[in-house]
RNA sequence: GGAGAGGUGGCUGAGCGGUCGAAAGCGGCGGUCUUGAAAACCGUUGACCCGCAAGGGUCCGGGGGUUCGAAUCCCUCCCUCUCCGCCA
């Protein structure tokens, strides 16, 4: 959510920086509203307080054993107009409520104008993809291999857009996992959490997936109120809703292994070959909570520390901005890795690194409190994917694959890997 | 699933329907004392909204109701805890 006082200060210059990423903000409606409710909302205040003088000497006069009738006729119909005004009140700030949470975040100013991926700008590259002296196969195919990576099975069980892994895949999946959160736990300094990963509707109101893109979500059927977490960014950051952090708690980093579940509503036909999009997946997420003049450099870290898992898995990646209309809801600021996969010959997303500056804070009331002034203000946070764990493994399979069908392991994954230095 | 208890400020925890935003303690901050620290003592210390300010208003789990007036009464929902049963 924007600071709504910014918001009615700034409204031309919001609502242009809004514009950047397709956002169109009905300046004068916005006005409108945000006017009335201002009226109103001194209108019943004074009403309040003319109840509250009466309803105080009433108490007095009733203490000194004088006769009350008189007053009490006097304010009888305070209540009814009082009950009119709050109630229109009520409605116009429910409508300016609602508008605020369908907001989108604003851009930082220093990522480049577009509205696709096409306008996004590659800011490094590392690593060579690699050269084959045969046709490479595509991760389907080695997975088919010893049928270690199973469709049919995954659509018999659940459906399309699920895979059932086996044997040696289904151990790299988990030894990726380990050297993720060892990576980061103990060298990158971030603790460890487990969180649930079905969450009530103010956790995902909290990080921006509600209310605007519910049918992106799956809900549990029945009566109850959950919905499946789409990534671990939301219980994590939710650990900060509704709290004041001492400034010497400052800042918080957590990392969190979890599934992600995603209806990938409205990507029908797209990446429908093997598991680069599934409706549950596995991913290791980054989740920072900053003081707000430390967050710009903390997404610079935060990215560095997923470029580091690429890197010590040897796997080629670009680093992109992401343009003002290709980013997420919530982020004012993106970066994307993204890892050469040669069985597409192109890179692919396999991380997402944003600074959310308060957007998320205010949501939520993620507060810290301000040794310089004392009062609790809004922090910041960020996350990033570090990494997508299904994404890695098709990475590693296609980039470590030899002219036999066999598959290197990594050097660092071969620890987790019971030494091996092959998959099969 | 059955039975009971409870949800109050950063935390613990009092609060006859009427000067209660709320006692007390802890924690935090400032000070006295001390070479320094601790202890002790004194003072201070909620969040949010409108407003340049003065000031006003809201908030005692959420929502609704009764009343001139609700933290206090009623209804309802949510959550936490204890005991029994079942169970990974």
């Amino acid at each position: 959510m924007l600071d709504p006082r910014q918001l009615r200060s700034h409204l031309e210059s919001h609502a242009q920086a809004l514009g950047r990423r397709g956002y169109v903000l009905d300046v004068d409606l916005y006005r409108e509203l945000d006017e009335r409710r201002r009226s109103l909302q001194v209108q019943v205040q004074e009403l309040q307080n003319e109840r509250n003088q009466r309803s105080k000497s009433i108490g007095k006069a009733k203490a000194a054993g004088e006769d009350i009738q008189p007053l009490l006729d006097l304010v009888a119909d305070l209540g009814d107009r009082l009950k009119a005004a709050d109630h229109e009140l009520q409605q116009i700030q429910n409508s300016l409520d609602t508008w605020h949470m369908e907001m989108p975040n604003l851009p930082d100013p220093e990522i480049p104008d577009g509205d696709s991926e096409d306008h996004n700008l590659e800011v490094r590259r590392w690593g060579e993809p690699p050269r084959f002296d045969f046709r490479p196969l595509d991760h389907v195919e080695l997975g088919a291999i010893h049928t270690q990576l199973d469709f049919d099975a995954g659509a018999k069980l659940a459906g399309s857009r699920f895979v059932v892994m086996r044997g040696g895949i289904a151990r790299l999946h988990r030894a990726l996992i380990q050297f993720m959160l060892d990576v980061h736990g103990s060298e990158h300094g971030y603790e460890e959490v487990n969180v649930p990963y079905l969450v009530n509707a103010d956790s995902m109101r909290g990080t921006g997936q509600l209310p605007k893109f519910e049918e992106d979500l799956f809900a549990i059927a029945g009566h109850h109120p959950y919905y499946l977490i789409p990534t671990a960014e939301v219980p994590v950051t939710n650990l900060a809703r509704d709290v004041i952090l001492d400034d010497a708690d400052m800042p918080q980093r957590f990392v969190c292994h979890s599934p992600c579940f995603r209806s990938e509503a409205g990507s029908y036909g797209k990446d429908v070959r093997g598991m680069i999009r599934q409706h549950q997946f596995e991913k290791v997420e980054l989740v920072q909570m900053v003081r707000p003049a430390e967050s710009d450099e903390a997404l610079e870290a935060l990215t560095g520390h997923a470029e580091t898992i690429l890197q010590r898995l040897g796997l080629p990646y670009r680093v992109m901005l992401l343009c003002a209309g290709d980013m997420g809801f919530s982020a004012a600021r993106t970066y994307d890795l993204e890892v050469w996969l040669p069985g597409q010959e192109r890179y692919r997303e396999i991380s997402s690194c944003s600074n959310f500056r308060d957007f998320q804070a205010r949501r939520m009331q993620a507060r810290w409190r301000n040794p310089e002034t004392g009062k609790p203000e809004p922090l910041h946070t960020l996350n990033g994917s570090g990494l997508a764990v299904g994404r890695c493994l098709v990475a590693i399979l296609e980039n470590y694959q030899e002219a036999d069908g066999r598959v290197r392991v990594p050097e660092a994954l071969r620890p987790y890997m019971g030494g091996a230095d092959y998959l099969w």
